[in-house]
RNA sequence: GCCCACGUAGCUCAGUCGGAUAGAGCAGCGGCUUCCUAAGCCGUUGGUCGCAGGUUCGAGUCCUGCCGUGGGCACCA
């Protein structure tokens, strides 16, 4: 399944095999040299570039220029192909710097076009099952912005291991037990009563310096203070009226709450475009007792003890500086011990590459469940985590502390509403997961008008509008276009950027790094700007009119697949 | 105290496996529209790549130490 196609890592297999071949008949070079090729940054330099006679120095004694000058000898004598490189120079102070024939850049063109939807796609991952866990917030509020990075940056990792041929399964793991759950179901049980008893006395919760929430006297001192469970309450009284007043039992509190909470999740993540495959829940692994196989099988191994009434892990004995508790003294539980259970069954179900997405905060969590799952046998290797750095809220110049339970976050959806479902994704892809992410809430409606996503949208419907406009006065798209022609430097740095997409989406899903692929669709962006800038289209001889409708053509296939990995739409008109 | 990430232009950030003259957007300044979308284009100002050592042909990139920012170091999730 994997598309045949020319394009830079095409070009650079070539090349490096021809290097591989001269470098043999070259004494001194070590039998395992690898030359390596890279994109120069001055495109005075070429269009691919090795250092490998610098680095040969070392093995060679003798000086870099003498041994690239060699090289390159000998590489016009195999001869390179002058239908892939036009010429190979020495530069600097021993660099080989390679130019790719026009013969080359038509036939990339072409195989564009051919590739289409698909071009960018590849077959690393051989259709093996991957995971990609993300989200994973439990039902007790809204979707925060916090959440909102985890989110589209783990579904576009899911998107980019499809792109590179992997089958994915998006799944969201919760616990709807446990703690925060209680306290939920009470925060709901509280506002419940002050509805069926208005009388009912209240008191005041401080949530900042000086601000304070009033509740009914009912409310759990660490309940959950947003609006939302107010609406859940009264959701509760419109249907059941006084009747769940002297239920003390919290179940249908937290029930109806985990419904609606859960709703309200999914339709959030809807409007970003979200669809998971799977929702997991954490209790399932309690009654199936697959969290006391847990326990068991590190037993057995000899990496478990009571201590005080608890259930310990001897995580000392693996790295950490101290034990971990497993289950509590009250015998609940410590959450790692079913995330831990929860990754077996990542395994058990057969999956291949397993990626969580974290936030900052299970930076010292996780290892805990790796070291779980090594000594248990299983190959964790399978197994990456994509920790990203907090969001920081900035509103009137002071930064938001986040907290669910404190109502003093900002939503996802509002910031949705802000901004735009585009704006938001892209927002949190165009940087890098591991550095913060500065929010400034005030600047975010005025920037949104500039954001960079709207260049990109603006290349692609500017395209769109050509295409029109040619049907228009009659100029019609050939199957064959003379893509020869496309010689004018604009052009030709458009095709060269056009080439590198598929590279770019597999680095991209290698390092887990989505930003890559946002600068690099502003790359295009430019080029073909350029383009737009310097070459007409209509207008221009039909054969020539014809190739640099193909080229538009082609930049408008590499901007919407590349939009579409980023899950940002791509606009006709703007 | 220990662990992780980060520190690059006024601001927000890129910077490929260690390569040639460190880039972009925004902000600032100056221009551009009889012509396929001006949400655009061109030019320009702006840098001790936190600091100090080290590794080597070569360091923003790797190593060590220090300083600073954020996060974490629970029988909370």
């Amino acid at each position: 399944m994997a598309v045949e196609e020319n394009c830079l890592q095409t070009m650079k297999a070539y090349i490096q095999e021809a290097l591989r071949q001269v470098l043999r008949t070259i004494d001194g070079v070590p039998e395992d040299f690898q030359p390596e090729l890279e994109k120069p940054n001055n495109p005075e330099h070429g269009d691919l570039a090795t250092n490998a006679a610098l680095q040969l120095t070392r093995y060679l004694k003798r000086p870099p220029r003498q041994i690239a000058e060699e090289i390159a000898e000998r590489l016009r004598a195999l001869p390179l192909d002058p239908r892939r490189v036009a010429s190979v120079e020495v530069a600097g102070p021993g660099f080989l710097n390679f130019r790719l024939a026009s013969d080359y850049l038509a036939q990339v063109l072409a195989d564009i076009l051919t590739a289409g939807e698909r071009y960018g796609r590849s077959d690393l991952g051989q259709g093996r099952a991957a995971m990609v866990e993300y989200v994973s917030a439990n039902p007790t509020g809204p979707l925060t912005v916090g959440h909102g990075r985890n989110a589209v940056l783990g579904d576009t990792i899911a998107n980019l291991l499809d792109w590179i041929g992997y089958r994915v399964t998006r799944e969201y793991y919760y616990n709807d037990a446990g703690r925060q759950m209680r306290v939920l179901g009470a925060s709901v049980r509280a506002r419940y009563l002050a509805l069926v008893d208005p009388t009912l006395p209240t008191k005041k919760i401080q949530v900042a310096e000086d601000a304070w929430v009033e509740v009914p006297e009912p409310f759990p001192e660490d309940g959950y203070l947003g609006d939302y469970i107010i609406d859940i309450a009264r959701m509760l009284y419109e249907q059941h009226g006084e009747a769940l007043r002297d239920v003390e039992d919290l179940t249908p509190f937290k029930e109806a709450a985990e419904k609606v909470i859960f709703e309200d999740i999914r339709r959030t993540l809807a409007r970003l475009g979200i669809r998971m495959d799977s929702f997991f829940n954490e209790h399932t692994l309690y009654e199936n007792g697959k969290i006391w196989e847990v326990v068991e099988a590190l037993r057995e191994k000899g990496y478990v003890y009571e201590k005080d009434g608890a259930v310990w892990f001897r995580t000392s004995a693996l790295g950490k500086d101290q034990d971990t508790v497993l289950v509590k003294r009250t015998g609940e539980p410590t959450y790692r011990l079913p995330d831990i259970a929860y990754h077996i069954t990542k395994f058990e179900r057969g999956f291949e590459r397993i990626v969580d997405i974290f936030g900052a905060d299970h930076i010292a969590t996780y290892p805990d469940v790796l070291r779980a799952l090594e000594v248990l046998g299983y190959d964790v290797k399978k197994i990456d985590v994509v920790i990203y750095q907090f969001v920081t809220l900035v509103r009137g110049g002071e930064p938001v502390k986040m907290s669910t339970r404190r109502a003093t976050y900002v939503t996802l959806d509002e910031l949705i509403e802000e901004v735009g479902e585009d704006v938001t994704r892209f927002f949190f892809l165009m940087r890098s997961p591991n550095t913060h992410l500065e929010f400034d809430l005030d600047l975010a409606r005025e920037a949104s008008e500039k954001n960079p996503v709207f260049y990109l949208q603006y290349a692609h419907a500017r395209i769109c509008s050509i295409m029109r406009k040619a049907e228009e006065v009659g100029l019609r798209e050939s199957p064959n276009p003379e893509l020869t022609l496309l010689q004018h430097e604009a052009e030709t740095a458009l095709i060269k950027e056009l080439m590198r997409f598929p590279e770019v989406i597999q680095e991209a899903a290698r390092t887990y790094e989505p930003h890559r692929v946002a600068n690099y669709l502003r790359e295009v962006a430019v080029a073909f700007t350029k383009f737009y800038e310097h070459c007409r289209i209509i207008g221009e001889s039909e054969v020539l009119a014809q190739a640099r409708l193909a080229l538009a053509r082609a930049t408008r296939l590499v901007l919407s697949n590349g939009l579409r990995v980023l899950g940002i739409s791509a606009p006709e008109r703007m």
